[in-house]
DNA sequence: GTGAAAGCGCTAACAA
DNA sequence: TTGTTAGCGCTTTCAC
């Protein structure tokens, strides 16, 4: 019993009016008397009518869905989906944001890759989530004159008027915060351990990390380890440290899960977090929470960077100009118990 | 400079054949000459052309997008998604099935909701993760003939060959494991502590948990707090069976995070976890690992669910036979500290 | 093996 | 205020 859901031309018949006028009764285009609104939405009613969203798309060229680049997902193990917390925190408010506009959100992979599902095209813009040096799917966006978003810069390209738009994530005051803090807490061998992905986040962090150690005139320690291996990933990066020189006295590990692995390491050799080294992690998660020590972080406040990123496209796709956040910093260091040496333990 | 994207017509012309031909060629049907078929890609890469999915998507009445509803972005407050481990990790397996099926995945919250945005309904077919009792979501789609798939059973829908399809998280042989697990590690006086949701998880567990305490011939203990509440509703479930009665030495708490503030609250209160009161969380998270003690849990698996979901909806849409899993059983359990009373602690 | 033509359901000139 | 009509870009009979 599969019938034929029922279309514009349906209710036009039976409200006895055109299928101008349902049009512009649903669309709110033209002017149509508020009787004949009524006899419409009767109809409509009656019938089961609901505008065909996809139908709609196509003459309007734009189909009200936008895109987010999680390149998390390109991994295909999902099982290994790393930094959880930030990729559902993102993806949650990113939802819930383009709801606000009233746009829906796909999660999509780079559709640049061979796995690209062709739907993916369909939306109306996007959103990249940490664009990586040449980054393939910036140029595809580029040239196909897609609308897009990055969050982040996409690293090497210079900030110019017609670099890609972009939310600012601010990596270089959250590094120097985070520094500054260990060194205000007392260390002075403080080490960077970063992910190998080359996106905004690591370079800058990287970059920030040299000039601050040059500036505080402490010898710079760093290991990069890809950011998939999670805890493991941090636990070798700690043992690099360990074996490498002096044992640090503060550790700023971009990833939650490197920074879980070094504490563990540390702790396995006998050095006490906070007592004997300070550790502070690169992004806020639960599990920094639930630790013992509870481990400090920068908390790159995910929902409010997936606000401005939806906001900013849903603007762009509008012709509207793009919101300014002013001074309004998005990010902020989260002390907990593994850089609050003094702090009472539990 | 925004010159027109180029259409099937443009090839056409290019090419010198007819439309018809070019579709041929891209979407595999009819029969198009090797010879014929290379001149249409060599017009059809001069001009960067590619198919416009939604004009596809209205002729062939399918778009290639899926859409998810996760009941947890209803609460329109990202900062609260709650369980963001179980989110996160469903919602990336998800995307990343519906890739394998040339499927895009859209995050949506409930279409019946107010704001729903009118793109949700643009979706071939949609997952309802956690259905709830009298479901109006479940409600439209069935009066509307969309094709969905929940994830875990429709409350009060009794099974039958026609009640919704679904995917089994299998609660009640969960909830059993669980139970038992705590039973043989030696507690006698166990208390569950669910959420209030309506949803199958919740209900089952309970109606579970009572014949259980029955049949083990114990006192059940039941508190049921909001999922929104996070730690703080643990906290709150653990000070009302501590106050109301003789201390638990189990506890099985649907909610990781519940989980957490209940364990907080017996620790703060002098018993020790797991040698006074042993502890099992319904819901794994990264949280529970970095916890100390570290917490066991029931490991839903939500990569896997998600994934039969996917392909279970993906085969409804294509009027392929559902697929069958067998006794492939879901879910699992993830022995830690917390109900670990003899195991060494770090 | 190839092409002409009729729509899919809707919107937006334009006409009445 | 309402209606007629020409498409949006594509797929798909059905001829040739």
């Amino acid at each position: 019993m599969t019938t034929r859901r029922p279309t514009i031309r349906d209710v036009a018949r039976r409200a006895g009016v055109s299928v101008t006028t349902v049009s512009h009764t649903f669309t709110g285009n033209g002017t149509v008397a508020p009787t004949t609104q009524q006899r419409v939405r009767a109809a409509a009613h009656d019938l089961g009518y609901r505008p065909d969203v996809i139908a709609q798309g196509l003459r309007r060229n734009r189909l009200g869905v936008i895109a987010l680049v999680a390149r998390q997902l390109d991994a295909l193990r999902p099982d290994l989906l790393v930094d959880v917390d930030y990729f559902a925190r993102f993806a949650g408010a990113a939802a819930v944001a383009s709801l606000a506009e009233g746009l829906g959100l796909m999660l999509v992979s780079d559709p640049t890759g061979p796995r690209a599902a062709g739907a993916a095209l369909a939306s109306d813009g996007f959103i990249v989530t940490e664009p990586v040096t040449d980054d393939p799917l910036v140029a595809m966006l580029t040239s196909a004159g897609i609308p897009f978003v990055t969050v982040g810069e996409v690293p090497g390209v210079p900030i110019g008027p017609d670099s890609p738009p972009h939310v600012d994530i601010e990596s270089g005051r959250l590094t120097t915060l985070a520094l500054d803090h260990l060194w205000d807490a007392g260390a002075r061998r403080i080490a960077l351990v970063t992910g190998t992905d080359r996106n905004e986040w690591n370079l800058r962090s990287a970059a920030v990390y040299q000039r601050w150690a040059r500036y505080r005139r402490i010898t710079p320690a760093m290991v990069h380890v890809p950011e998939q291996l999670d805890d493991e990933g941090g636990r070798r990066a700690a043992t690099t440290l360990l074996s490498s020189g002096p044992a640090p006295d503060g550790v700023y590990a971009l990833t939650s899960n490197h920074a879980l692995g070094v504490v563990a390491v540390l702790t396995e050799h006998g050095l006490r977090v906070p007592d004997d080294v300070l550790v502070v992690a690169g992004s806020d998660a639960e599990s920094l929470r639930a630790a013992r020590p509870t481990i400090s972080s920068i908390d790159l406040q995910p929902d409010e960077l997936a606000r401005r990123a939806v906001e900013a496209l849903a603007a762009r796709l509008d012709d509207r100009p793009l919101p300014d956040h002013g001074d309004q910093r998005v990010g902020r260091l989260v002390v907990r118990q593994s850089s609050a040496p003094g702090a009472p333990q539990p």
